[in-house]
DNA sequence: TGAATGGGCACTAAATAGATGCTATATTCT
DNA sequence: AGAATATAGCATCTATTTAGTGCCCATTCA
């Protein structure tokens, strides 16, 4: 439905949180106090987040997750691929293969659009996105040292 | 998952084969008999288009569909926003209300990706779509008349 | 009249996404 | 050592969306 999922809406908004607080580690706790998402299913995501190293984490008290790159070198498009697999707007646009493929008269078409929506995803980065929030005023990756 | 629905790659599909076969009805028998995809839902996706005026349609022998507007005039936006709703890449960007409305950081940068995902969409026509089809040398704007 | 062709509705099936439970492991503090 | 805090892993269940189909009606034309 070229609609992102809750999956990464909830990452964004972990990460860019992070990027804001400022703060070394962040717990899941934290996050969800500030944000109104379903706990669980955040931990899902910034463990998917931890496996592919956009964040490290830290366990025990006063741990938490930690962005482990400048907020401005992360793309959105790096993480939507991490957590839902890929950016591909159509299944032939990522390498996969469609059963449709050899009769399809607009796959060509179609993977150029899918090309344009990637490049805006790559060319969005997640300080771009925590600069816009409530506390985006200064610039978030200034800060996150 | 910012993928396109079969409805939207069925219509596109069949709207690029109306654009490229330049007669001037084509009935849902000939296009299935093309390209391979399921008859009563392409049926179903052309209606759509029917009841939005994208395509005219003739009962009876003979009859069938046709496009009512220059294939380089009919944006992508248009076909999938009527094949599934809206273009929103996030729920909140098409004026629809989302709870987590309020205490979500990131809606702000997320329209601005959305509104870029759109416009995307609004400058790709069908025009150029079914250009770059298999029969699609000729300008096809060109040739429906 | 009969064949071709779209229109309308309702429904089932499959795929995806959303959400949660439980237990294990690591870390820190007392 | 033991309690408290936090992430890790895995399985599972439910809800929503998407895909696909069946059946009959309406229109047009030869
Ligand atoms: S564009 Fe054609 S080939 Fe690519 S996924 Fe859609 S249908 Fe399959
Ligand atoms: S961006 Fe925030 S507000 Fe908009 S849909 Fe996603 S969660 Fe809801």
């Amino acid at each position: 439905m070229l609609r992102l999922t809750k999956r990464s809406e909830y990452g964004l908004m972990a990460l860019a949180f992070m990027a804001q607080s400022g703060q070394s580690y962040t717990s899941v706790r934290e996050i969800v106090a500030k944000l109104r998402i379903p706990r669980r299913l955040l931990a899902e995501v910034l463990k998917d987040l931890s496996r592919a190293e956009i964040v490290e984490a830290v366990r025990g008290p006063g741990g938490g997750y930690r962005l482990t790159s400048p907020a401005d070198q992360l793309s959105l498009a790096r993480i939507v691929e991490i957590l839902e697999g890929s950016v591909a707007v159509a299944k032939c646009a990522d390498g996969s293969s469609c059963d449709l493929s050899p009769s399809c008269t607009i796959q060509e078409g179609i993977n150029l659009v899918a090309q344009r929506v990637k490049s805006v995803l790559d060319d969005f980065t997640l300080a771009q996105l925590a600069d816009r929030g409530p506390q985006g005023s200064q610039s978030v990756h200034e800060v996150a040292v």
